[in-house]
DNA sequence: CCATGGCCATTTGTATACAATAGAGTCCAC
DNA sequence: GTGGACTCTATTGTATACAAATGGCCATGG
């Protein structure tokens, strides 16, 4: 996947997320096609893949502009990202086989081994957070669940606040991730759904939080 | 929209809905083009929106296939299915006005003489039933939820089935429609969403008998 | 008979040129 | 000064040529 239309979609994702282009800004294919050293070709690919992920807009005559969040924008995303997940977590409950379920364990355990250190890794508790989430998805075995969420997971400014989290969000994340496990281990899709859906909203706070401080702080 | 890749589009998607291509076989950019009267360029867009809806799928080497829908999918599609457009009832319900009410009257009523008259217009009906769901979508003000489920709406064969459906399931789903419309008049969202949850439920079981009768047809 | 390796046909990926269109600014008439 | 038409520029849309990569086929050797 070394493809010029692959580096444009990372390098203008990245761009978008790392907020190096404003929400609400236009971007001109020209521009973007300079910026990753490709033609436009590529860039059109690219731009269509993230005007699926909702991350860009275009206007009635097709110019592309970077997509702005209301605080509205972020709790209906959470909102959807919940229920989404709470139902993958549901089915994974219901369908989940041993190979699964210790993967699971190996990277929940690896969260906690990140977070417990002297010196808490928020990298790598972040990256195996990550792939926690991903796994429970493999494990619902819904392609149809899976490309919707991946419209939902991506917001723009949560990697600029994801440093912000403190010892006891992660903490508090971990001892979710157990108990989701259990419910997993006993094949209970409801109990999974519940914890996930109350794990979801939870991260919906501290995020709220998060920009609120971040407002704080640019002024 | 007379645009060539918005005629693509169209063109393929419908080749694709109504059978005109198997699913399972492949389909080259070139053959494609040469159907459509236009060079590969706009293909080539028209075909990563049709990933997006999931209309076709591509394999390791970006070879085009049209997409199989097997039992396990569809099951999951119209569950899938069934919680966002619930979800869309519900927050409809909570924020209607008098304007979104009067258009989704105006669709049920119009639903309803279509089905009542001496010789039912199903086309029309379906047309007016498709509608009335885009108007609690509209209703549900939330351009993720609409993005979302316009993923989901679409599958092969349900056009060919369509015009199974007999007047009773009609004047189901028109009743059906009059009781969500009392939900909305009370702003009640979760009754609403319970409304919506089993109408959708109900029409995945009359879809799984239109294939079952389509299946014995063929033998 | 099967495995393997290389060649050829098919298919997708990218660059570029040019066409079409929307937006912005300007100038003129009123 | 304001409205409107006009032009000019910025931007997207399409076609085409060529490059790269994949997959199938056949020949060859074990």
């Amino acid at each position: 996947m070394t493809k010029a239309s692959d580096r444009a979609y990372a390098v203008i994702r990245t761009m978008i997320l790392s907020g190096e282009i404003m929400p609400g800004a236009q971007i001109s294919e020209e521009a973007l096609a300079r910026r990753c050293a490709v033609s436009r070709t590529p860039v059109r690919d690219a731009l269509r893949r993230l005007e699926a992920d909702l991350l860009i807009r275009r206007n009635t005559s097709q110019r592309v502009f970077v997509s702005e969040w209301s605080r509205d924008d972020i709790e209906d995303a959470f909102d959807l990202r919940a229920m989404l997940e709470a139902q993958a977590a549901r089915r994974a409950a219901e369908r989940v086989d041993a190979d699964g379920l210790a993967r699971l364990v190996a990277h929940n355990a690896a969260m906690g081994k990140a977070v417990n250190a002297p010196n808490p890794d928020i990298a790598q508790f972040l990256e195996h957070n990550r792939a926690f989430h991903e796994a429970v998805l493999d494990a619902a075995r819904s392609p149809r669940l899976a490309s919707l969420l991946s419209r939902l997971v991506e917001q723009p400014i949560i990697w600029r606040t994801a440093q912000n989290y403190n010892r006891e969000h992660l903490l508090r994340s971990y001892r979710e991730h157990e108990e989701l496990l259990e419910a997993f281990h006993r094949q209970d899709g409801p109990w999974a759904a519940s914890i996930m859906a109350g794990h979801i909203r939870r991260a919906f706070h501290v995020y709220l939080d998060a920009c609120l401080r971040q407002v704080e702080d640019a002024a």
